[in-house]
Parts: structure tokens; sequence; C-alpha cells
DNA sequence: TTGATGTATGAATGATTGCTCATATATTCA
DNA sequence: TGAATATATGAGCAATCATTCATACATCAA
């Protein structure tokens, strides 16, 4: 009787999936911010900001890619509102626009660190 | 004399870039995760098995799509750790290795909401 | 204003990726 | 064993995306 009630629930729990979804407007504001983590380049960006401002020029140097591929980088994340830029003379500063992005990376790694002990 | 500080200050954050970064290969193991939540289909089903348990058909009935393209997805998902299987019968029930994963995603939406209110 | 420097941006391209289709594998039941 | 059901998997294709190249825009210095 009590595997008979497991199936229950879990047919309760079949029914209710749909509903328990987040709406799909904040569903795809999160997947896009998931997929601006999703490249290299970008984490590089944001890694590299979460430490202090950096002009355009600065984050191409020190990742030793061209200023155009950077800027555009930049481009996806200020809209994404990941990141907010400042113009102070010639250059543009860009800074992390809010710290939770550190976190979400920090929780990441532990989570990957973790598997690694799994083997 | 305070600003000069200030730029000194800036220049030494800038020497360290390299150095503050995770090593390579963590980075990588962030970014596929990353990556794998960047996409709606893989979120949606994670989500899901937040709730419970679940058999590919019943993933790929609940979002009404094929059970190629759901067991495709699962088998990335197992790839990086972020899924377990476990055979049941004729069928195979998956489930989250890792409650991390939730965390992440609650997070993500934070970031989301507080967002939202900045207009 | 002119030249130099820093950044942004549109178009083009090669690479990656999500899905489908066909088919293979695994398990249960009769 | 053979049919039915559940899942996995490889190849192919269309769509997405990261970078490059060329060029435009913005600011400063002279």
């Amino acid at each position: 009787m009590t595997d008979n009630n497991f199936e229950k629930e879990h047919i309760k729990s079949l029914n209710n999936l749909n509903n328990e979804i987040p709406n799909n407007d904040e569903l795809e504001a999160m997947v896009n911010v998931f997929k601006a983590f999703g490249d290299m380049t970008r984490v590089k960006i944001i890694l590299a900001l979460s430490q202090t401002p950096l002009s355009v020029g600065e984050i191409a140097d020190s990742l030793e890619m061209s200023q155009s591929s950077i800027s555009h980088q930049l481009s996806l994340l200020k809209q994404l509102n990941l990141v907010s830029s400042m113009r102070k003379g010639r250059n543009i500063h860009y800074r992390l626009s809010d710290q939770h992005i550190i976190t979400i990376f920090n929780q990441t790694k532990e989570h990957i660190v973790e598997d690694e002990n799994d083997n």
C-alpha cells in the first residue's frame, strides 16, 4: 500500500508540473542570463570586472582579444543589465551592475568542486 | 593626491587580473554548466525534475516535445553530472543530482527581479 | 580644425547547437 | 521467442552565435 501511495504522489506531482514552472517571461530572462554566462570570453570579462571597473581597452589587453570582440560582448552584457558603463574622458568604464553575479558564479563553482570529489 | 592613489590601486588591480581568474579547467567546467542552463528546454527539464524524479517519456509529454529531443538533452545534462538516472523496469527515472542547481536558479531569478524594479 | 585615440556597430563567415528522422538497444509480457 | 514499449544514438539540417573586418562616432590635444 505504501508503494501505491508513492505512485499517487508521483502522479499528483506530474499533474502539477506545468503549474510550478515560472511564467515564460521570467524563464526566458533567466535563460538569457545563463546564455550570457555560457561563453568563456564573457565569463572572463565578468570575472575581471568583479575585481575593478575597467575600460574596454583594458579588458581587451588583459584577455588578449580584439577591441571589437570585447565591445560586442560588453554590449550584450549591458543589454542584459549585467554590466553598466560610464564615460571617463576618452574611455568608457564598465562595471558589474550586481553582486549577485559573483554569488551565482561561486555557487556554480561549488557544484563543480563537489562533483570532482564524487569520483 | 587621493585621486592619484585610486589610480595606483587601479593599476595594481590591472596587473593582478590574470592571477585572480580561476584555472582554465574549472572555468571551462563552469562555462559548460552555464551553457547547459542557457537553453529553455533544459531549464524546463531541470525545473520539472526539481519537483520529482521523472521518466524520459513523462518529461517529453509534460513539455510536449519529442522523446528523442528530451533524451538527447538528458544525456547532455547527465554528462555534466547535473542529473542522474536509474532504470525502473522499462523506464529510466531521472533526478537532479544536486540541489545547488535550484539555488543557482533562484539566485538568478532574484537578479532578474531586482532588475525589473530598476526602471 | 586636424590628427590621434578609444569605442561602437553592421555585415560576413565559420563554428556550434537543438531538433528531427531513422534506427538500434533494452526490457517486459504473452 | 516475438511483439510491444521505453529509451538511446548517429547523421543531417536549419538556426544561432562569436569573431573579424571595415568603418563610423566621440573625445581630447595641439
